[in-house]
DNA sequence: TTGTAAGCGTTATCAC
DNA sequence: GTGATAACGCTTACAA
């Protein structure tokens, strides 16, 4: 005795397969009474309708890919939630993917969910190219997040990298810094490549150098952090300040000064692109960005359900505006 | 022109849809020729096999379902990372849920899974009745991680509680700490109720009272940690040690002690039982059990493969051991 | 208002 | 070796 099946239903309700669908599916035809008889019949047998013979006949799996470079990273992790939370509302489920930060893996990645299928796809990229998206994930709606591929998919969410790094800059040249450095992150993703074209920019604006070697392109991790700045902090002449341009990064930088027995932000300026949500907690607390991982994930799914709705948006790149959190690390007094 | 079906690249091979299936498949029958025909055409469509279409003739889905009470903590995080990566390796998806800490949402949660259906289940169950879980799961392969049912499921894992708890009163006692405070957590999961029960025994077992009000079973969140410890600290006599059953509840701590100006560890001596992976970076430093998820992630998802494939483990039930990670907070010299 | 039947894309059981 | 053909459980014209 295994699930009931439709059939199952119509069987016991004394009517045909049909009729009972259309009874449980809330379409016009069937009178008052054969709902009736067909509602009784399956939930005396417990009826649950199997969503894979409905997804192969409707071609409609309510189904979304997501998918990220790291799961485990707490700002991938908090997009996901509210992502999650606003896709289920909707009547879609989720299946995810980790691409690793290898583009290889995210190809495959994608091709796994589109066997699948998925109807719509979330996707933070970590450097894929134009031709190899459009090949593999063709005409199915995909809204970017985070890491962005630019004239493709159905829209993109992400924050101001551009301006927002030069809030950064900004803050630490009123502090009175003149040679600042960048852990920079991959420069295969769009977060990466906007941080340091803002880091330029705004440099550039204040009239500053960016000394050989100050810009420290790297893995988004806190070991490849430390390593970079136990480099930064062997030149000569050595930065004042130092940007991360995402957390892990930042406590990379932190974990070296504490080797290091250098003082933050006596010895040092940190400030760091992305706020981690314990951020205030540390010692000194971290100068940051707001990063704003619900609003971005809400906003990715709202535009995905949207599109996958038929509806029509006529913002379809959004970048959020970002806030400068002045705490301890840059100078700032606690 | 869509997606190419079995049947088109049957037609393309000259050959009939059976033969092709069983020459993609590898079953053996084909010819050499025959393969190599099959191949040729299905690489020539650049044909996908629908993985729908497969699962409902097969009744395997290939697909995994996991459910966690908030998938945004970093905690739940690892662990989804590291069962991923081994589901994934054994060609498994995975589908995801989060329970939202309650109990009901939980239960609708593993409905939609099996609706889907998925082969088997990983869950971080939030306080789910036995006769509850049978009745929505029935047979299903269920390994349980975190938050356990016991006598229940194909399997388990998760840390050493009550001994982890233990390390923790024992490390205090050590101190020279008699008035020590339990921020306790939720009491409908098993590691809240199994923390609790390891406190009270190694309180007893120190011969030291447990003062009234000095256990505050409470959500497992930051704000709620806040809150309780400030309600420790107006109690007269007040606790001079407190321990924080999860992460959140101690960065909940660090916060009521930094309002109310007080120092950590002079004034107040914190130990927590979960270990965040910044905890080292914390001012104190977070004095922590080794909290395992990768291993957590990594071990429930072999338990489930196992059970899938059939194979027999003399153990299911694995609890991991935790080691006392001597930092800061507790009042030793860092 | 209801029923019949075709099909979604596979796999599996038969014959040949 | 290979090919019809019947499922798997559902939706949806089209008939009645």
């Amino acid at each position: 005795m295994s699930r009931a099946t439709l059939a199952d239903v119509a069987r016991r309700a004394g009517v045909s397969v049909s009729t009972a669908s259309r009874a449980l599916n809330g379409l016009d035809g069937p009178s008052v009474e054969t709902r009736r008889a067909v509602a009784d019949a399956a939930s005396a047998l417990q009826y649950r309708p199997s969503v894979l013979a409905r997804s192969l006949r409707t071609r409609r799996s309510h189904t979304i890919g997501f998918v990220v470079p790291d799961i485990s990273s707490p700002f991938y992790a908090a997009v996901l939630r509210s992502a999650h939370e606003r896709l289920h509302d909707a009547g879609y489920r989720l299946m995810l993917m980790n691409s690793n930060r290898d583009a290889g893996e995210e190809i495959e990645a994608l091709g796994t969910l589109l066997d699948h299928p998925v109807d719509g796809l979330l996707l933070a990229t970590t450097g894929l190219r134009t031709t190899q998206f459009e090949r593999t994930v063709g005409t199915v709606p995909c809204v970017f997040f985070d890491g962005i591929l630019t004239g493709v998919g159905t829209g993109s969410v992400g924050v101001m990298n551009e301006s927002g790094m030069g809030l950064l800059v900004d803050h630490l040249v009123e502090h009175g810094h003149r040679r600042i450095a960048l852990l920079a992150g991959q420069q295969t993703e769009t977060t990466g490549i906007e941080r340091l074209r803002g880091f330029r920019a705004a440099m550039k604006r204040h009239g500053l150098p960016v000394a050989r070697g100050h810009i420290r392109p790297c893995d988004w991790t806190q070991e490849s952090g430390r390593l970079e700045t136990r480099v930064l902090l062997g030149l000569h002449p050595r930065p004042t300040a130092i940007i991360a341009a995402g957390d892990d990064l930042a406590f990379g930088c932190f974990a070296a000064c504490r080797e290091m027995g250098l003082d933050l932000p006596a010895d040092l300026a940190l400030a760091s692109f992305d706020d981690p949500y314990f951020g205030q907690l540390l010692e000194p607390a971290l100068t940051a960005l707001t990063s704003k991982p619900v609003e971005i994930g809400q906003i990715a799914a709202s535009l995905l359900v949207d599109a996958l709705r038929g509806v029509e948006r006529s913002e379809r790149d959004i970048r959020l505006p970002v806030e400068l959190l002045r705490r301890a690390s840059c100078g700032c007094v606690a």
